[in-house]
DNA sequence: ACTCGCGGTCGACCACCTTCGGCACCGGCT
DNA sequence: AGCCGGTGCCGAAGGTGGTCGACCGCGAGT
């Protein structure tokens, strides 16, 4: 049989200069002919690849949830709990520079999923597995009594979850709300009201009334500033 | 002098041509094109009246922000307090078949924003808007008595608000957490925790821990059932 | 060495947004 | 009435982007 190539690290590189793009040039700018350039071939060859370009936003998306998961399995690492669950939301949340370019993607992404139906099976996917996580999180905070045993914890993942969702938005409108501070202000504004004293000490999150640029250290980096 | 049309009015019809079609096609099919020949004329004669297609998209939406708003203040009508915020969140919302092809420009419209700066002044100051109406209503809220003396307003407003974004996504996208009972339950959810007796006999919001298929008919109109 | 077929190039096609030169028309002016 | 000037509008052309198909070349298997 003929050469033979990779095919899924074809792929995988396709996808990597199309983020590459979008992170140098903006999102307007990474075209399928500007990222045959970027790899040195000529456009027709990418649709050996791929059957046309949604599917390479579809797998760039797929990229970036693999490595948002990367990101989280490193930040909760041997946490568990609340400070698991916090930490989960910070890889999540637009905070960095990383998440900003993967916040156009996946926003424009969205855009798009309207008259792709297909596309949306990921994002769906993607949240149910995110929710799964999450809600064990939680399951075990209550269980730590970090949360009162009322906790509505599903309510609680749902609510959490689309929350981050919105930020994604808001980061990309460049809103007031998407201030670093303020994204966790909303996270941590949710979680209180469940908080025993116990979770309050344990998850490092400020207390209700008085929302102090805390953010968890291990997840942001540097909110410092506000 | 010369024939005269109002351009106002033109732009209008433009722009409601193309809600129209994308309401009846879908997005992809509301090109620049199909709204000239939607209105009988040629494609070229849209761009005396718009700079280029973005406007269009940009006019769309502040006829939807406007739109909104209209059905807010029917909604709203004498209410006050926690259910005029509850009657707001409900136009908000992508609950109603009205919204839903709403809610497929607007998160199309955000897709387009990365690259187009000044498009996100517009969601920032219907944000704004938003934000000091629903303020005001939970603030006349806690005077009444409906929510707790230490809720955090500004916060709840926020959460609200965002949460209203994430929700456009989510029902963009099919998602589970789109069902209307779903999205009243995670509102109920976030207001909950906040809400003194009085407040929850006054907002027949469901309690804490049981959610019913509790969705208010009307939209917002008559949250009364419980 | 021959061959078959995959990976790739190149150019063409189509649809889209946008521009532009020109025509038609209307209101006022002479 | 007949001429202007300016505006509304058309429709062709330009530019760009996604997609397809005809062709080439290499390299693995025979």
């Amino acid at each position: 049989m003929p050469k033979v190539v990779d095919r899924e690290s074809r792929r995988a590189e396709i996808v990597a200069a199309y983020l590459r793009l979008v992170a140098r040039d903006g999102v307007e700018s990474a075209t399928s002919r500007a990222v045959a350039a970027e790899l040195g071939i000529s456009s027709g060859a990418l649709w050996h690849y791929f059957a046309d370009f949604d599917e390479v936003l579809s797998a760039a998306f797929r990229r970036i949830f693999a490595d948002t998961n990367r990101r989280i399995a490193t930040a909760v690492d041997h946490r568990s709990g609340l400070a698991a669950a916090v930490a989960m939301i910070g890889e999540i949340l637009p905070l960095t520079a990383v998440t900003h370019d993967e916040a156009l993607v996946v926003v424009g992404f969205w855009g798009r999923v309207p008259f792709r139906p297909d596309l949306a099976a990921f994002q769906s996917e993607a949240e149910a597995v995110w929710r799964a996580d999450l809600l064990a999180h939680l399951d075990r905070a209550r269980a730590d009594g970090h949360l009162g045993p009322a906790t509505p914890l599903d309510l609680l993942a749902d609510t959490l979850l689309v929350l981050c969702i919105g930020q994604q938005v808001e980061h990309v409108l460049r809103t007031d709300v998407a201030r670093p501070v303020r994204q966790w202000q909303l996270v941590t504004g949710c979680l209180a009201p469940w908080l025993t004293p116990a979770g309050r000490a344990a998850g490092a999150l400020p207390p209700v009334g008085g929302f102090g640029p805390a953010a968890p250290d291990a997840v942001a980096g540097d909110v410092s500033g506000g």
